[in-house]
DNA sequence: GATGTATTGACAATCATTATCAATAAGACC
DNA sequence: GGTCTTATTGATAATGATTGTCAATACATC
């Protein structure tokens, strides 16, 4: 049985996590707890991420420029409506896309489908 | 005017992505090439490969691993559908996915609206 | 409080990708 | 064909994100 224990640095991310309104790297956050006075090492962050991901804690995806990116989210499956000026980001239920992915893939043979829906666009208030 | 040039090199990726079933990376590229004998340089690769993505000949996403895939594709709009076993993938057209994403997006008063989906499962072949 | 071991953190190592830059070769023009 | 201009190539160095290493540290239990 693999004893997990708890620290104050998993706390640490798990809080700075929390307060980010967008998707963020290990390295914003990594910088984000330093300037708060953390002490805390960027392998940690990085190592703290990949826990809270598995856990389903957080979600992650990979950006353009192929950094992986996290957010805390809530636990039930979701999809992101993204605004790519300010980051702000709101999670998306979507009943109708799980039904259509699974149609889909069964037409055309496929079993235990996966997806990946993200939507990227300007929100009102960058609109402006 | 950009006088762009037409090379051997160029066409050597455009045929071997051509004849690759799935999504491949610009290193697994390079491999194939190398082992037909040619003496493609590899950032040469990644030049032509940004160049068909940039063109809209070839898709591009980004795997889990954090490498940049690509794959030959048509030039209308389209999603896919991707064996993780075999990594045989289907083009797919969803109008029905095209409307939902700009509704949900202006429902939240989001504009430029752009959307990434993506199908995993497990094709009939690999099933078995 | 003492102990066993998961976890940490500084740094090295790795992996994909991009920048550098001299050498090469398309394409235009004669 | 030969010449010229410069886009393109390719070997290699550089970058940047992420993971591995390993001694030191600190949770949780006795």
């Amino acid at each position: 049985m693999t004893a997990k224990r708890n620290t104050w640095q998993k706390d640490a991310v798990r809080h700075a996590l929390a307060e980010s309104t967008g998707f963020v790297s290990a390295q914003d956050l990594h910088l984000v707890l330093r300037n708060h006075g953390s002490s805390i090492g960027l392998a940690t962050v990085y190592r703290a991420l990949a826990d809270l991901a598995q856990q389903g804690e957080a979600d992650s995806l990979q950006s353009t420029a192929g950094e992986t990116l996290f957010r805390a989210c809530g636990s039930s499956h979701h999809h992101h409506l993204i605004c790519t000026r300010c980051g702000t980001t709101v999670e998306i239920e979507a009943s109708e896309i799980e039904t259509w992915a699974n149609r889909v893939a069964s037409q055309h043979g496929f079993t235990s489908v996966n997806h990946t829906v993200e939507l990227f666009g300007i929100c009102g208030r960058c609109a402006d």
